[in-house]
DNA sequence: AGCACGCCGACT
DNA sequence: GTCGGCGTGCTC
């Protein structure tokens, strides 16, 4: 028998089936020692066959690495299905497993315990065979006697190493190891196993009828957490295991206390913030079937878990599902993969779904189920629109309306806390009219445009298009134009000279690159150490403050213009999820959101919390521009720290796929352009970017591919991506 | 990714 | 004359 071998190098040059020969017994999915070229490798048996098919003069495996197989069959498919997507094989196939495993550096931890000698039956027997003078050898001995085993390193508080070894050597003791798991910590919940809501009820009953897939659009605090509990229950008591995704490593503790407290141990924890010991351990009892429900972020979705019940992605439009380095992948698509092999169910909950999710459910892809109100009959905080322009005219320059500067007092004086959100994310440096708020938009792709010093032009980094700057607001007349930005810092500062006797937190990328800060921040603002909280989309998701009443959005527009057709979206998802922060607990909240443009449709919709309309809306304009989910963007991004050779390349690039691509069905437009982020540390960017109508893709998207992958050019690199999240 | 082979500049 | 620079090619 020949098998066929995949070795653990991430190089496309070797991403290929090598052919071997065992002189032992081997299983498909083990992973395996070889000898390569003059080197020993390890990897991965992926099939085996009769005979090969070059003549090749093959070598034999050295050994095998485990003493289980790592890959199951699963997981085999769902490589070859994910390499049809340009990955590499390795890469894949790295997603099962902890490095822990693959480097060989982390054991099962095994502890030492004494026991007495099954040959000696009684304390008088035992004290025969020692000396009456070894004291200390006499009271271990009865010790044992009394308590039982105990672990080695407990007796050795107490007793010497010499009197441990020499009743060893003696036949009195002697050691028995036990394996010991290495658990990752939770917050400690208590199991309170509430009454559904009819709402809920209805839910559960629906997902636990025929249908497969759904889509839970439930308002925030409508009790999501306790149905994705009661589905996976379900589960469970059919025989099936399950995976739980969650947006971020940092609400893991927190959802694992939830699970922890219903599940027990049955709930392993998957992520890459754990130590190796507990990645390692938490990753075994998955694969070998003693606990049932992987929890996690995206990286959970390769979950070891055979014979799958129900795959849940929480929070199904946050960003962080997309991995957008190697491998490239978007969780929600190997989470189909994986519910379809397994024939379990998929769940995608949010309050604020993606466009794109959203369309599907609307064709039928998914089972829709909304949950539109709160459980405890809870309020969602009021959302108040603030006229930023209007303040201007009437002289407040400053970054504060008198209005939210007035309620931050309130509050203070109430002894409440507030949190300020200023999304400062992207590098949109778009311009702005002082007077009336005017944005120059680009005509045909519904994105700011850039204003670019070196030829004073606005630019649209989406289409290409160019146009001469403006010198005055074509709306009012204005000469008065900026280019708008505001810091977290400048509002710290700010709120610090205005309120001397409060503390002001802020929490941002900068404000927590240490380990373990923004731990102690939270924990400094929940404990009630300082008043205000200013941060960035990090202050937006899941947190739980109880005495927060009051929430104020600064430039609530500033995501409106990033340089990505899901600008809105963003918008709409992230100003719903910071108000969802206001009165979380008895206190009502409240929230004021200011902004330069207060007629943007967005923002009448968020105010309402109406998603359908705005769903509807984007919808409309997805369809008359051909965006996602009406098609598929491909970027191939060219980079070379020669600007011209960058160029050059990318040019050549466009006229190879161009050519190929010509007179094929189903291509929207192809473009040339440079990135949006031209120079990237010292590498000049230019991409060329193709819309392709969704039915026609797979084919077009192998062609492309053929492309760029055998595009080879000294100085040059080059990459694609599908629909990427963001074109810097 | 490594490791070897291979063909041109500054040294014992 | 040699040591070594890293360009190119191969690994079942």
């Amino acid at each position: 028998m020949i098998y066929e071998v995949i070795v653990d190098i991430s190089n496309s040059e070797v991403d290929k089936v090598f052919d071997y020969i065992s002189p032992f017994p081997v299983n498909i999915g083990d992973r395996v020692l070889v000898p390569f070229g003059k080197r020993q490798i390890e990897g991965y048996i992926i099939g085996q066959k009769e005979k090969s098919d070059g003549s090749y003069d093959l070598k034999d495996i050295i050994m095998k690495l485990d003493d289980f197989t790592a890959i199951t069959p699963e997981m085999l498919e769902l490589t070859k299905y994910m390499s049809s997507m340009n990955l590499r094989k390795v890469d894949c196939l790295r997603q099962f497993i902890p490095t822990s495993i693959r480097n060989g550096k982390t054991k099962i931890l095994k502890r030492s315990y004494l026991k007495i000698s099954d040959k000696v039956g009684t304390l008088d027997q035992a004290l025969d065979l020692l000396n009456r003078g070894a004291k200390s050898q006499i009271t271990l001995v009865k010790r044992l006697f009394v308590n039982g085993n105990e672990q080695e390193r407990d007796i050795n508080k107490d007793f010497s190493a010499t009197t441990i070894k020499s009743l060893v050597e003696k036949g009195v003791l002697e050691r028995i190891y036990y394996e010991e798991n290495r658990t990752p910590k939770s917050l400690d919940i208590e199991n309170k196993k509430i009454e559904l809501t009819l709402e809920q009820q209805n839910a559960l009953n629906e997902i636990l009828g025929p249908e497969k897939s759904f889509l839970i659009h439930g308002v925030t605090g409508s009790g999501k957490t306790e149905l994705y509990m009661r589905v996976i229950e379900d589960s469970l008591k059919k025989g099936k295991n399950a995976i739980m995704l969650v947006p971020e490593i940092s609400l893991t503790p927190q959802m694992l206390g939830v699970f922890r407290a219903r599940f027990g141990e049955q709930v392993s924890l998957l992520h890459s913030n754990l130590s190796p010991g507990e990645r390692f351990d938490e990753w075994r009892k998955l694969r070998n079937g003693y606990s049932r429900i992987a929890l996690g972020p995206r990286s959970a979705i390769f979950a070891p878990l055979e014979n799958l019940g129900v795959i849940i992605i929480d929070e199904e439009h946050d960003s962080s599902y997309v991995s957008e380095s190697n491998p490239r992948y978007f969780t929600s698509e190997i989470a189909a993969f994986r519910a379809k092999y397994n024939n379990c169910k998929l769940l995608l909950g949010s309050a604020t779904p993606s466009i794109e999710t959203y369309y599907r459910a609307s064709i039928g892809e998914y089972r829709l189920i909304a949950m539109n109100n709160r459980i405890n009959n809870r309020c969602l905080p009021e959302i108040e629109t603030i006229d930023m322009r209007r303040e201007m005219k009437a002289g407040n320059t400053s970054i504060f309306s008198a209005k939210l500067l007035s309620a931050v007092e309130d509050s203070l004086k109430r002894k409440e806390q507030v949190m300020i959100f200023l999304n400062r994310r992207g590098y949109s440096s778009f311009v702005r009219c002082q007077e009336c708020g005017f944005i120059p938009m680009c005509p045909s792709c519904d994105v700011s445009l850039t204003f670019h010093s070196e030829d004073n032009s606005l630019r649209c980094h989406f289409c290409g298009n160019k146009y001469r700057m403006i010198d005055e607001c074509p709306n009012c007349g204005n000469k008065d134009l900026k280019e708008g930005r505001i810091g977290t810092e400048k509002v710290v500062k700010e709120l610090t000279r205005i309120f001397p006797e409060n503390k002001v937190l802020r929490m941002d990328l900068d404000s927590t690159s240490q380990k373990d800060s923004y731990i102690k921040i939270l924990n400094s603002f929940n404990s009630g150490e300082a008043d205000i909280l200013v941060g960035t989309q990090m202050i937006a998701k899941g947190h739980d403050f109880k005495n927060v009443t009051l929430v104020g959005i600064l430039d609530a527009d500033i995501s409106l213009f990033i340089q990505d057709f899901r600008a809105n979206e963003r918008t709409f998802q992230l100003i719903t999820q910071v108000a969802g922060r206001a009165g979380r607990d008895c206190k009502p909240g409240k929230v004021l959101m200011q902004t330069y443009v207060p007629s943007n449709a967005v923002f009448a919709f968020t105010a309402r919390y109406d998603y359908k309309g705005f769903y509807d809306r984007e919808i409309e304009k997805r369809k008359g521009t051909l965006f996602p989910p009406f098609s598929k963007i491909v970027r191939i991004l060219t980079q070379a720290k020669d600007g011209v050779l960058s160029q050059k390349a990318n040019h050549k690039l466009y006229d190879l796929i161009s050519g190929a691509l010509r007179g094929k069905e189903g291509i929207i437009r192809i473009q040339e352009m440079p990135a949006a982020m031209k120079k990237k540390s010292d590498y000049y960017r230019y991409q060329v970017v193709i819309w392709v109508r969704n039915e026609f893709s797979q084919n077009i998207l192998e062609i492309i591919y053929d492309i760029s992958n055998s595009f080879h050019e000294k100085g040059v690199t080059v990459f694609s991506e599908i629909n990427p999240q963001q074109m810097i």
